[in-house]
DNA sequence: ATCCTTATTGCAACTGAGTTGCAAATAGTG
DNA sequence: CACTATTTGCAACTCAGTTGCAATAAGGAT
């Protein structure tokens, strides 16, 4: 993706454009599993950027809603920007993850209106606003 | 519920029989809701068991399948034992949490065939060996 | 282009959940 | 009662994530 494509989407957010937020975006646009704080800054590499401007700068795009956090089963945090085929980022609260047994690695997708249904009507007396649906498996790459 | 029938459940599960696993275990047995390492050491309180220990025993039951661990949004395991109606854990690794917005309890309960078919075809290519569905709103005490 | 205000960044020190190692105590068996 | 394996408690530790604060930089106004 375009440095500028980039800013792009940062301004979408209401988001200054600074060479952290460029990086760290980057880095999570071109990935399409969801990655942790230590994987995001082994990608940086060299450019190091440092711990805590790295925790704070996911959590400024988790609250605009411009990537989602998941908790993995070993309390961990993962980062991943949901990006349509325009390369337009788009929030999601009703989403699943699929966690790769094999890998690890953590996929996400959007969940479709009738599934949801079903899941809403599990409990009678309970008032579902939002959802998260973990699915532990094998990924076609690791079949 | 009785020292003794707890006592049983304990043996069911390979268990030796101590005092602190009767304490943990009877506060498990107490809660529809799962229980943070914090809300056990609260529920105990007298009787007061090491944080060590407390952390061991949860995972010791968890690993026999007596209790399940869930972890939270916020990065906190919760430990719930699922009962039926005849007083004896059943361990189900297909099942829904429901977590109240409004007192942050977690509830958890088992999902039906249908609905996790629904689920489980949700992409191709992925093949699904477990889930965990996870539901965020309002409880009924809470309404 | 420069100034100004506000948001962002980096560093150091801190917090707190959860773990490890080890010695003392205890359950269950014979 | 004695013996062995397991469980318990304590102290010290680890490590992800946070807080406070001073320095820096973004972006709008002049």
């Amino acid at each position: 993706m375009l440095h500028s494509e980039i800013s792009d989407i940062l301004k979408k957010f209401d988001l200054k454009v600074t060479p952290v937020r460029i990086t760290v975006l980057n880095v999570l646009v071109n990935s399409d599993v969801a990655l942790s704080h230590a994987d995001i800054t082994d990608k940086i590499g060299d450019e190091s950027v440092d711990k805590v401007t790295l925790y704070r700068t996911l959590n400024t795009f988790n609250e605009k809603g411009l990537i989602h956090k998941v908790a993995t089963e070993d309390r961990n945090w993962l980062y991943a920007i949901m990006l349509e085929s325009n390369k337009i980022p788009v929030s999601d609260h009703d989403h699943a993850h699929f966690i790769c047994n094999s890998c690890e690695k953590i996929f996400c997708f959007p969940v479709s209106e009738h599934t949801q249904s079903g899941i809403a009507s599990i409990k009678e007396g309970f008032k579902v606003l939002e959802q998260e649906i973990r699915l532990h498996g094998i990924c076609p790459a690791c079949q």
